[in-house]
DNA sequence: TCAGAAACAGTCAAGCCTGTTTGTTTTGGC
DNA sequence: GCCAAAACAAACAGGCTTGACTGTTTCTGA
């Protein structure tokens, strides 16, 4: 059969390894980081063992691939997120960003990863780094979002506790829906946010 | 040969237990929860598996039993923390106390067991409810450390956020040692808490 | 003292996961 | 068109985990 539609090998390639990709992020979110086999993500990829090991050597090629992928998804998640933002109840607006960053199953999919890195030097090595590179790029994300001069009072330190305060509301509601809960929390601490950080 | 020794069957029951325990919360703090398994459990306990399979009849008794076991062990290192309160510097010291409480490995423990059970139902049964009651318990306690009155103001959802936070510190311990941006941002936020905890 | 029950020990089979190996198809430069 | 290289497919071996099964020792109550 001579093959009527050619696609580019480039283009296969890369569409093949984000099927990988998005499969083992799924996984992760739906099976845990013990549930998620290299068996069961090529299954779910619709991709033979393989192809699969043609792309990523072992599993943890595969995971590694996985764990950048993941700080793409949360990059453009959070960009989406702060498109909705509106000038009225700009802090509440921007806690209610940051939350929804660390309820999304994609920070879950990396919750997996960062507790599993723990224990095991070898993602640990990939994790770190990447997660280490994600705060940052958050935190500076959330200055700007929040229209305030990082240098001024104890602002910095402020927005650090926030970002780690999502983190703790994001780990609660990983077990049990808690979202009123949390819409409280969040409430009471944008009313000390605005007490609190020096506005320019 | 007449045994010289004779100890009670419910004293060696329970301490056989009791070894099994221990050894299943080492694993999961030193291997996580993908490492703990019920042959490494029961070498590390120096138990046969024959004697682990009498005592836990399966992996999720054991856990199960082992997440119970992780309670009281919080419950206790809460309590003994508690004691080298002082009276100046309260908010920070309670903080201090707070914090040891999730950066400590019997959180780490909890933790794997917190993320495994967030995709493992019959897992999710027994650490929900009783993950809750923790978070209760440490509530209250914190509330009584802090000599303050719940019903006035914001106050519980303050000492809310701070479990959260803290809950959030821990997990940003687990996987790189930043005691020191930790301290920093404690400082803060037990500035926070002295600007806006309304004491009674 | 003795019998039955509980506690303990060790082995085994079934199933799964990982990564290797071997074989087939497709692609792109010559 | 043709051939090397990349992409893909599938079977296989080795190792590990879980829980069942069988046998032995120790305790308790009669």
């Amino acid at each position: 059969m001579t093959t009527e539609t050619r696609i580019p090998q480039g283009e296969r390639t890369r569409a093949m390894r984000l099927r990988l990709l998005e499969a083992t992020v799924e996984c992760l979110v739906e099976l845990g980081w013990a549930g998620t086999t290299t068996t069961v993500v090529s299954r779910r990829a619709g991709v033979s063992r393989g192809a699969q090991l043609h792309h990523f050597p072992s599993k943890q090629a595969l995971v590694v691939a996985a764990v950048e992928h993941l700080t793409d998804l949360r990059r453009d998640e959070l960009r989406r997120h702060a498109e909705d933002l509106t000038d009225d109840g700009r802090i509440r607006g921007v806690l209610d960003i940051l939350a929804a960053q660390f309820v999304s199953p994609v920070f879950f999919a990396a919750l997996e990863l960062w507790v599993a890195a723990r224990t095991d030097a070898g993602l640990r090595e990939s994790v770190g780094p990447l997660e280490r590179r994600i705060g940052r790029e958050t935190h500076a994300y959330a200055v700007e979002l929040l229209g305030i001069d990082e240098s001024k009072g104890d602002n910095r330190h402020l927005v650090q506790a926030t970002l780690d305060l999502v983190r703790g509301l994001g780990l609660a509601a990983s077990l049990s829906d808690d979202t009123k809960r949390r819409a409280t929390v969040l409430d009471s601490w944008a009313t000390v946010l605005e007490h609190e950080l020096e506005m320019s």
